[in-house]
RNA sequence: GGGCGGUUGGCGGAGCAGCUAACGCACCACACUGUAAAUGUGGCGACCUCUGGUCUUCGGGGGUGCAAGUCCCUCACCGCCCA
């Protein structure tokens, strides 16, 4: 007999235990996991991105790990469309998929079917307008598309850049679609009270320091990963890729780095603050508890 | 004891007579339409009837000037050099 289709989201900021809780639920209902994660994506970036062992899996199927290589660009609309795929994949099989990360904006584009336009990255059009000032590129999509340009960030050239490419290629910017997955969705955030949460992005970024992350690094490196595209993937891979570089000193690569991750984990509980039907919880307790109502209802 | 340099917001640090004391860090808040661990924005002396207004501030005190972190005197403290 099949059950009903219900799909569990588990997230939280950085080092508070996603991963561990995904793995455990999964194991008590009957799971798959699906990485939300836009870092985790890519292969042989595993002890920065704090990639889930084989040990740690304890069995369970994960899905989205891996799936992309370092050297090219990943993008959020590739992630939907795998993300979807695998949804579908771990209902046929009458399992419940969890979706598990810290990628906010990754999870609401599934959760809540945010509809990206259909027009690719044009690198070409994309190195063009990077010549032209923040307010020309604001000025021009003002002309494109007057509707978007009211509701951009005129300061953000990355934005600005990528409505210029969407508008030159389709019009204009759609009004932003939703088409919200047509299945219940539990959302399980994990609390950490920011003193703990300091803590545990401390130890864990000694441990893996002491795993090998430097060596992890510069193996991308040899597999011709670019230093810039290194800065771009953040944290870990931006510090490591600042100190193989000689910029900075292992003491102050360490210091810097435990303050970057911070700072980000701030900014994903910033997103995650404005979505109310996150269920906060503290433990895996209470996680099963929510779980187990929300799959009985 | 003598000479020189310094003392600016939680920290670093500009300004050396004239509009809102730059900037960076930290901190707080926020945004997010194919790079999202990315990218960007605002606040950060106090108070209020808070899309604006009032007052205060550059080690202490005094002075000169229409106007003083900015010049002068003096005291305190810190640093370096000479005794």
């Amino acid at each position: 007999m099949s059950i009903a289709q219900k799909i569990i989201v588990i997230l939280g900021q950085t080092a508070s235990g996603k991963s561990g809780l995904a793995v455990k639920l999964a194991k008590k209902f009957n799971g798959e996991i699906i990485s939300a994660d836009s870092r985790q994506v890519y292969k042989g970036m595993d002890i920065g991105t704090g990639k889930i062992s084989k040990r740690e899996k304890q069995g369970i199927l994960h899905h989205l790990l891996d799936v992309a290589s370092p050297k090219r660009r990943f993008t959020v609309a590739e992630y939907k469309k795998m993300a979807l795929a695998a949804i579908n994949k771990i209902f046929k099989k009458n399992k419940i998929p969890i979706l598990c990360g810290g990628t906010g904006f990754y999870i609401q584009a599934v959760v809540d079917g945010i509809a990206i336009p259909e027009v690719k990255p044009d690198l070409l059009l994309r190195s063009g307008l990077n010549s032209l000032n923040t307010e020309a590129l604001f000025e021009k999509i003002k002309k494109l598309d007057p509707r978007r340009a009211n509701t951009i960030d005129r300061y953000n050239r990355r934005r600005l850049i990528r409505a210029i490419e969407i508008a030159k290629k389709i019009g204009v910017v759609p009004v932003l679609q939703k088409n919200p997955l047509p299945y219940p969705v539990l959302m399980i955030g994990i609390k950490k009270s920011p003193e703990e949460l300091k803590k545990l992005i401390k130890k864990r970024l000694l441990k893996r320091l002491k795993q090998g992350m430097i060596a992890e690094v510069k193996k991308l490196r040899q597999s011709g990963v670019s230093w810039k595209q290194l800065e771009e993937f953040g944290l870990e891979y931006r510090w490591l890729a600042r100190y193989l570089q000689s910029k900075l000193t292992r003491t102050v690569l360490v210091s810097l780095l435990q303050k970057d991750i911070e700072h980000f984990a701030k900014r994903q509980m910033t997103w995650f603050k404005r979505d109310n039907r996150i269920y906060w919880v503290k433990n895996y307790k209470e996680a099963k508890s929510l779980a187990q109502k929300f799959i009985n209802k």
